[in-house]
RNA sequence: GGCCUCGUCGCCAAGUGGUAAGGCAACGGUUUGCAAAACCGUUAUUCCCCGGUUCGAAUCCGGGCGAGGCCUCCA
């Protein structure tokens, strides 16, 4: 099956227009950067990076863009209440929204563009839309004629002429119809404004998209993305006056993913229950956030469970993200168990990047998975069922490595060790297109490599074996020296535990970890 | 008031006409000195309810009930 993508605009799924190795354009709204981001914020992003990465898996050339809006209403009232500037906190929350991108493996953004570097282009494109009889000024704004786009509404399926009839703003003295937008905005005194022909001021929300998109990216871009609560206004708005302006398709494909709710109630400041990203990464790492992403449909709303953080005695962290964390660790396990069958590290397992054709598998189940995963990103880039088909090679791949003894060097099986390593390599390439697999695990981040730290471990671990030994021997099983050494080995075990640290005994020798 | 989604095991979730993936949780077993990890088994004859279409429906249609989103600057 070819890729199908799920188009707005059409509310189908239509079979991808470009060929492999095509260049793709991308563009998705970004934030607005007045306040740090939360888990909401990254949902986006997570998706789009990571239908990028799934187009490139395929051999699309694809460019993502992604705009900051580092001016507007919201930012000039957070700066005015916190006492500094609209530069100053655009540039914090920037740095902030870019360090979550990072935690969240979210690498495939080409451009950043900045509202405010591009006010000269967003003159020129309001310009264009005056001189075609599609906007006009008035006492210093400049507003969009919704009745003179003959096709207003398309994306939304709404009647411009039912939108009055609800709309809960009133008509505004300088709008000609209750729907017109705008596009350029007066400025009052102490807020950042720029020269235009209409007088001092600055760009409407939707116009900065429509000039980025087109500078950036062309007159017609292939996707177009962002929020289901961006449909409206944002993107009708945006998509009328580019439309309007270059007189040509906007974007090919409008693709909009689902919101984060919280149970049967969703996620607002004024109910207090927003989490932040840095305040969930206390508590679950970043590639275990981005798999509670992408364990979803991304037209899905990704639900997180009833959570009320005000509610004492509430755990600190949803019960969506608490339970994704712990799914996840079943992926870690693998590669942990990687490492000791091969004694190499998994973060160097070279995996393929890009779609073979050719590939083959020794073990059959492997190309089952494969096009099971690959059917399923087809379907729409339908992670959720992609996951499932991970889970399901993760039993597999402890199957093998039972049945092969892998960790049993004198009885380990080479052809099964063969078939769990081509597994592995597999299951790296799969979790690779979903932006997976790229943290460093919590073992090496407390210095497993560590000189001193591992060599302390390894004395503990030998001392608390021969304590074992010493017990084994004696084959009297109520023998009080036999209980004695037991507890010795059980309170090392379970003093490690308080700090983190699990021991397994297996049959090959002891092993340590972090979680 | 208008437009639009969604309702699949205790929780999350895939499946959108061919006879219910997967994860978390739970319970039993193998393994282990005991654990941990892993494996095996059990947990939805049924997909909110009622009708209809069909050889066949969780999937399509109609009606109801329930939840949610949007309706001029929320990702």
């Amino acid at each position: 099956m070819a890729l199908q993508v799920y188009n707005t605009l059409t509310r189908k799924k239509e079979p991808f227009h470009r060929k492999p190795g095509e260049p793709v354009t991308m563009y998705v709204c970004g934030p607005t950067v007045y306040k740090p981001s939360h888990i909401g914020h990254m949902v986006g992003p997570v998706i789009f990076d990571t239908v990028k990465r799934y187009l490139t898996y395929l051999g699309y050339q694809v460019t993502f863009v992604v705009n900051i809006t580092d001016v507007d209403d919201k930012l000039i009232n957070k700066a005015n209440e916190t006492k500094t500037t609209v530069k100053e906190l655009a540039e914090r929350m920037t740095a902030d929204y870019h360090d979550c991108l990072k935690k969240l493996n979210v690498t495939g953004i080409d451009h950043f563009p900045k509202a405010t570097e591009h006010i000269d282009g967003m003159i020129g494109v309001i310009n264009g839309l005056i001189d075609k009889g599609y906007a006009y000024p008035a006492e210093g704004d400049v507003y969009f004629n919704v009745t003179q786009d003959k096709d207003y509404g398309k994306l939304c399926g709404f009647d411009p002429e039912q939108l009055e009839v609800g709309s809960r703003i009133e008509v505004s003295g300088r709008k000609k119809n209750s729907g017109d937008f705008a596009l350029w905005k007066c400025s009052k005194p102490g807020e950042p404004s720029w020269k235009s022909p209409w007088g001092e001021g600055r760009p409407g929300w939707h116009i900065e998209c429509t000039c980025m998109a087109i500078s950036l990216l062309g007159k017609t871009i292939d996707i177009h993305g962002g929020g289901l609560d961006l449909k409206f206004p944002h993107h009708e708005n945006e998509l009328a006056q580019s439309e309007s302006f270059t007189e040509q398709p906007f974007a090919k494909i409008w693709m909009h993913n689902g919101l984060l709710k919280m149970g049967s109630g969703k996620m607002a400041g004024s109910i207090g229950n927003v989490l932040n990203v840095a305040d969930a990464l206390k508590h679950v790492g970043g590639e275990a956030l981005r798999f509670f992403v992408l364990n979803t449909q991304y037209r899905s709303p990704i639900d997180l469970g009833e959570w009320d953080p005000r509610e004492p005695g509430n755990p600190v962290i949803p019960p969506g993200l608490e339970s994704a964390k712990k799914s996840y660790e079943g992926f870690i396990r693998l590669f942990e168990r990687y490492e000791r069958i091969t004694g190499l590290k998994s973060a160097a397992l070279q995996a393929p990047t890009k779609v073979n054709p050719e590939r083959t598998f020794v073990e059959p189940v492997f190309a089952e998975y494969m096009t099971r995963f690959r059917e399923h990103m087809d379907d729409d880039f339908n992670t959720g069922g992609g996951v499932g088909v991970l889970f399901e090679m993760i039993s597999t791949l402890n199957k093998i490595g039972d049945a092969g003894k892998l960790e049993d060097p004198s009885r380990a099986d080479a052809k099964a060790k063969a078939a769990f390593i081509e597994g592995v390599t597999l299951f790296k390439e799969l979790g690779q297109i979903l932006g997976l697999f790229y943290e460093t695990s919590k073992t090496d981040q407390l210095g497993a490599d560590d000189k001193i730290v591992n060599g302390v471990m390894q004395l503990v671990i030998e001392l608390r074996n021969n304590l074992r030994a010493e017990a084994k021997k004696i084959t009297e099983k109520t023998d009080p020296t036999k209980k004695m050494l037991f507890n010795q080995t059980d309170l090392i075990r379970q003093r490690l535990g308080e700090l983190g640290i699990t021991l397994e005994d297996r049959p090959a020798g002891t092993t340590w970890r972090v979680g």
